[in-house]
DNA sequence: AAATTTGTTAACCAAATAGTTAAACCGTAT
DNA sequence: ATACGGTTTAACTATTTGGTTAACAAATTT
């Protein structure tokens, strides 16, 4: 059947531009370099794709499909706020080992294109902070955690996580360490950095 | 004397490149965009700098520059554990709202280019994470704080400070707050953050 | 003030790059 | 076999873009 054919064409199209876009983002990425990725001829890119653009929406689409799951892990869960905050710790680390590039391309083209925000908040899965709050709120009056906002929270947990990945060679030079051994500390955040947050709410 | 225009045209290209360039990175940014910014006819950008590679490099250590200081302030100054993160996190929201797009500049242009990592190490003045980890050591020793890395504590503060306005489009999204609202939680950082990291290592 | 050096511009060039076209290919139904 | 559909390619086009050139302007030196 030709429909085999064809999805392997475009899957495989689509996932050599993944792996260009995610590397050089929308600006620095090449066509013809993706269509050598893809091991095809560069007209296909366009038969299948039409333009630049929406090859590049189609990553960012499936790239962002693939992150929202895992920021509702800390949205939107029923555990336990310190079993939850100790989970995504950990499994955070897994997931960028998986795609090494894919948070920094969403945050970075999110910069580069503000207007997508809109396109994205529009489509369900989208992650919400509600659930979050109410549990926030919940643990503070049972007296579990000190006050805090649930926004600055949220904001604390993902920045403790994320960026360590996206300021990767900033990092490394001022803590003055090869790729080895920051990648030591890092597996050590996998624990640390739960432990770091819980300790500051924790009562 | 010609060296004042001179020095005036050649600041006025070097600011017109800075933005420019942060703004849009190397691959996004167009030598005529840099020229009609700063009022010039194209041939000038490369009659004083010959190439965009060249401009590139010039607007990149001058944004490293400005930046190092801030991260030295962390790293290298003798004030109190406890009072050196509350000025840095203070401080560190005033530098960015007057050079909102220079973190992430030098951040994405490091991870695209991680060798110039090395020629930065190399330069006077790159900061050293030496005098923190010994103030770290001491105030363990002390008692002061409880035991944790000085590496994980850097990176945590770090992290907490500097990704907040590098993920502002997903976060302001993700946390579901108009500008406004966002920009008064980043206000509220600059004594919030403080106090999370303080709490968490305080004994 | 003539000559020389420095700064600036318009016009141009070559390479790179996104996108198009028309023909070939290839499996399937007639 | 052959006509037909979707698939794939080589060759091409138009535009963008970094960079150059040669002439002009303005300042500096002699």
């Amino acid at each position: 059947m030709d429909k085999i054919k064809t999805e392997n064409t475009e899957t495989e199209i689509l996932n050599a531009a993944k792996e260009i876009f995610q590397l050089k983002g929308m600006a620095g990425a090449r066509m013809q370099e993706i269509a050598d990725k893809a091991k095809i001829n560069k007209a296909l890119l366009h038969y299948y794709y039409r333009s630049k653009q929406l090859l590049f929406e189609a990553v960012f689409k499936s790239a962002f499909t693939l992150l929202a799951p895992q920021l509702n892990k800390v949205l939107n869960d029923d555990s336990d706020l310190f079993e939850k905050i100790r989970r995504f710790t950990e499994n955070y680390v897994s997931f960028v080992i998986k795609h090494p590039y894919l948070p920094n391309f969403v945050i970075q083209e999110l910069n580069k294109n503000p207007e997508f925000v809109v396109k994205l908040r529009s489509e369900k899965n989208f992650p919400s902070i509600d659930k979050f709050k109410l549990q926030i709120s919940d643990a503070i009056k049972q007296g579990v955690i000190k006050p805090i906002e649930a926004e600055q929270l949220f904001i604390n947990i993902i920045s403790l996580n994320i960026f360590p990945f996206i300021g990767e060679p900033l990092l490394m030079a001022l803590v003055n360490v090869d790729k080895e051994s920051y990648n030591k500390i890092l597996q050590h955040r996998k624990t640390e950095v739960a432990e770091f947050i819980i300790n500051s709410i924790k009562i």
